[in-house]
DNA sequence: CTGTCTGCAAAACGTTTGCATGGCG
DNA sequence: CGCCATGCAAACGTTTTGCAGACAG
């Protein structure tokens, strides 16, 4: 929340620390819903006006690379971003107001073993997204989505 | 594989049969892949040489909102769409190659349950992906893609 | 015949890249 | 002080859109 350092993690991982790369991290770091690009920007503007939209990419191939980030290419169009802590994410997303919410429970692992040995794929990643519903927007829609 | 005609499969949804619609929906009926837009213009050039990309995404965008046909947004720039049979499909990708496989067993109709549950989002859908080397490229890289 | 579909060209959109400058180690 | 990171602007590739003409029902 404050403007804490991310330093350690940098080194750690062979990433050269920067103020750029310290707000970008900070920020996915206090999201808990994965980001946008666009929404690193704006959220970022306050804070540093001169941020360039190429950096933030340019930021974020670094932290994709090295396994701190997850990239995830959920909706037509747009990429988001989100921290991995221990594991990668699933994402439910609800296709009335667009949000985005993260899952951390995995459920295909055991499937994804049988389907290597099936398809003799090495298989090495996965994505899992729902569509659906959020909780409010179900209630707007009651009783009239059904066709 | 001749030109057979969708035509009643049209009508019973409600869609005018065009000559280009014929054709889109023959090569995605005949293809055991899923295929790209561009993959689609190539295929139709030799049928269909005036054939245009605007128009083949717009025959798409019809194909998906009757739910003939399923769009999905597997890799980071390009879309893939394939017929719907019965039930939605799966994908397992070769990261080396490109090569992108339908599954048709889904292993996660129980989960979605349970996660409608715990979420109380109203799910729709979902989409599960799966990436890693297929047999051939596991084979070329054989040893030397652990590290 | 009428409304929808098509082709073409141009635009829009997210993302990437080249280059000169700036800042971390 | 050297090299990598940044900002800016231009390029890129996919997808979308406006419009006039063609076609299905």
């Amino acid at each position: 929340m404050e403007s804490k350092s991310y330093t350690e993690i940098f080194k750690k991982n062979g990433i050269k620390a920067t103020k750029q790369r310290e707000l970008v991290f900070g920020l996915l770091t206090d999201s808990d819903v994965p980001l946008t690009v666009e929404e690193i920007y704006v959220g970022l503007m306050e804070k540093e006006k001169n941020m360039s939209l190429s950096t933030i990419y340019r930021i974020l191939d670094v932290f994709v690379e090295k396994g701190l980030v997850q990239k995830s290419n959920i909706t037509d169009n747009k990429a988001v971003y989100e921290v991995v802590g221990m594991g990668h994410k699933h994402h439910i997303i609800c296709i009335s107001c667009g949000k985005i919410i993260a899952l951390d429970h995995c459920p295909i692992k055991e499937y994804e073993k049988a389907l290597e040995k099936e398809t003799e794929f090495e298989i090495t990643s996965h994505k899992l997204v729902f569509f659906g519903y959020c909780p409010e927007c179900k209630k707007k829609n009651e009783g009239d989505h059904g066709k």
